[in-house]
DNA sequence: CAGGATCCCAACCGATACTG
DNA sequence: CAGTATCGGTTGGGATCCTG
């Protein structure tokens, strides 16, 4: 096959494979209907389990299983508050920030593609 | 507010809340286990279906479907060549390129995260 | 309040076979 | 080759109830 390709930076094709794969780890990290958005609320300050829940409109059981996967993957944090009755507040850790250019970045693809979309609409 | 697009300190719960369905509306366009990576591959220059289908690892049902969804969002164009049998070209729009900063993004966090995981993984 | 258990439905997705 | 149709497995996720 003619070999023109050109990824992200000019590369062989195995290194488009492996830029493919690469994409991959990041979605299968944060990839999904929910990660993302928890992160996005969490930014604002840390939460408790109900409020989160509240927050994004996600039910617990779901809610409970995806900040499993950002506590595994060193996103978030669980701690339980000595109350009564106990309460658990999420927040987000420090290497979350990392994350921040690429949630940047989708903010503002999505309000810009929002902008598109109407003018396609009205035009 | 030009400045922190986040709700990070003093911004309203409005605001915050706005935030979120604009990070959802990208979601929704270019979220899920495939677009991304479709795209990513596009990068590389125009393929045809069966090739886009080898590439991607993506069985031609699911495939289908997913350049429906990106042609329906401009992000890629379908293009009939006239041989025989007929084959058919995709390729990205120039729409797509504002997916660029993201899609850099997400491929830097990838690899940087891959980093970090295997310096835990060895230490 | 946190969050696990259960039930159940819908979407997703892969494999394969088939048609133009 | 492009793409659809069919089927069947898997996953996602909402609702509800339940316990510590």
């Amino acid at each position: 096959m003619a070999t023109k390709t050109h990824c992200l930076t000019p590369a062989t094709n195995q290194e488009c494979k492996v830029a493919q794969l690469t994409l991959q780890d990041t979605l299968d990290v944060v990839g999904g209907k929910w990660k993302l958005v928890l992160i996005s609320i969490l930014r604002g300050g840390k939460l408790k389990f109900r409020e989160l829940s509240r927050e994004a409109g996600i039910s617990p059981r779901v809610l409970s299983k995806e900040l499993k996967d950002l506590e595994m993957h060193d996103l978030v944090t669980r701690t339980v508050q000595d109350t009564r009755p106990i309460t658990v507040e999420y927040e987000l850790t420090p290497y979350s920030e990392t994350l921040s250019d690429m949630i940047i970045a989708m903010h503002a693809w999505g309000k810009q593609h929002r902008e598109k979309v109407i003018h396609k609409t009205v035009s």
